[in-house]
DNA sequence: TTTTTGTTGTGAAACTTTACACATGTCCAC
DNA sequence: GTGGACATGTGTAAAGTTTCACAACAAAAA
């Protein structure tokens, strides 16, 4: 299913109810109302429905959201139909959490590779997940029309690392080194950083300890 | 230093610019021009001599921002003149990546502690940072004034730790875990999901693939 | 000197995102 | 059945964020 220029925000927000969805359904509970969602997410119930207002997806006025109606049309908007390949470069430690907190969540995205340059590593298997050596990248990545590349080397490797993926056809790239990286504008980018988020976190709690006092 | 009402995407966008200027800072380079920022965030350059603006920093006609004054007045708005102490709860592999990660990059958040359950991490003492029992947790964060607390357990038992650092006068909190945690207004709460993320590049890259045929 | 080039700084417009306000609908209690 | 309680759905306003457009200026080139 596709729907015309969804929000980017809002993008983020299906991922989200989706999440926190499948981990509120139950036999016992069928339905949800915007309330209980936002109150899980810290957002307003206008904007939970909102957002499912431009999904076209509608409640029952007394009993809320169908649960597993709803995982099931977040799912036809977000993913795709056919599925999508992932492979993570850079068996660390946040590469394999990486790994194994991904594990059996999605039908849709398939964790197909990993690579390292660690013997002790390659020729393994991490969570289901095979990990190969840095130089079959191209290769593996061509035969198993993997799509999405996670980026966990060391930073200095990694410019080297998103040039390959991009030369083997990658279509995504999710960065979480501090290396600024240059992509072709087909090539989706998105990075983050802990300690960006750490200094954020400083910095409102800082100012809400002023504010509460 | 302290500027009224900083956007909250400026002051995430202050964090990556220090972040960016840390790793260009060389002898033989002392400024750079908003158009070289920009490109390192993959953002506009008005951009980022708007967010200078906010912070009333000006730069040279000719020469652009100096690097060093740059890195230096972030840091008076972003960080606590006085610091701020972190704690990690859970040393995992992403509380393990966390806390590698974080060595040496600010002198401003000092990581104090880590806490976990399993005897083979108490009392040991990883990348200079020592883990304790998760029971003496109220008390070191106290003794230590920690304000900072970052989750990186099992999901499971997310909400009782959240609830512990609360108690314990926790300030700001950094939740890796999916769940939904509830806390006071006055502790500032940031959640981040590697799963979202990576939903958000697979949608984002299906879309371009299109896009782009 | 004068012109050209390339930068910063910023008011105002445009765009994006969120919240308000309330019409509408459903069930239950009485 | 009638009114009250409590949802959803949504037009519109407000708030937040980014971009446009250009004045102001400094240095280098002509
Ligand atoms: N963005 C964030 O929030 C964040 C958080 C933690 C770490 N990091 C960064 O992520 C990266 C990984 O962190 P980590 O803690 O997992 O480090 P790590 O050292 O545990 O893991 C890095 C892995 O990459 C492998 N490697 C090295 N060179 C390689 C190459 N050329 N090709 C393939 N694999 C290679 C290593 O063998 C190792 O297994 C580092 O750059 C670190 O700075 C970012
Ligand atoms: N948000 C994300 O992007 C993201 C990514 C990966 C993992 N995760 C989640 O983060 C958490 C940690 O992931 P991981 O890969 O590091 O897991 P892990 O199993 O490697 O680490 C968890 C650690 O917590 C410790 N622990 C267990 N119970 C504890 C308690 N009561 N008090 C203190 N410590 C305790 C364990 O001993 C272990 O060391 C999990 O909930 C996982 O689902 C989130």
């Amino acid at each position: 299913m596709f729907i015309k220029n969804l929000p980017h925000k809002t993008v983020e927000r299906l991922s989200q109810y989706r999440r926190a969805l499948l981990l509120i359904l139950s036999k016992e509970k069928t339905h949800v109302f915007s309330h209980e969602i936002a109150q899980m997410l810290h957002i307003t119930p206008v904007q939970v429905r909102r957002d499912l207002m431009l999904i076209g997806y509608s409640g029952n006025l007394r009993k809320g959201y169908d649960i597993k109606e709803l995982i099931d049309l977040i799912g036809k908007i977000i993913d795709s139909e056919r599925g999508q390949r992932v492979a993570v470069v850079g068996l660390g430690n946040l590469g394999k959490a990486f790994i194994s907190y991904f594990k059996g969540k999605r039908s849709k995205l398939s964790m197909i590779a990993a690579f390292d340059v660690n013997p002790e590593k390659i020729n393994r298997v991490f969570d289901g997940v095979p990990c190969y050596h840095i130089n079959q990248l191209p290769e593996i990545i061509k035969q198993n029309n993997i799509s999405i590349g996670i980026i966990t080397v060391p930073s200095e490797q990694a410019p080297e690392i998103a040039e390959a993926l991009v030369l083997s056809g990658i279509k995504g790239i999710l960065n979480y080194t501090p290396k600024p990286l240059n992509v072709p504008a087909y090539v989706y980018l998105e990075e983050y950083d802990m300690i960006t988020s750490l200094e954020k976190v400083a910095f409102f709690a800082k100012k809400n300890d002023e504010r509460f006092k």
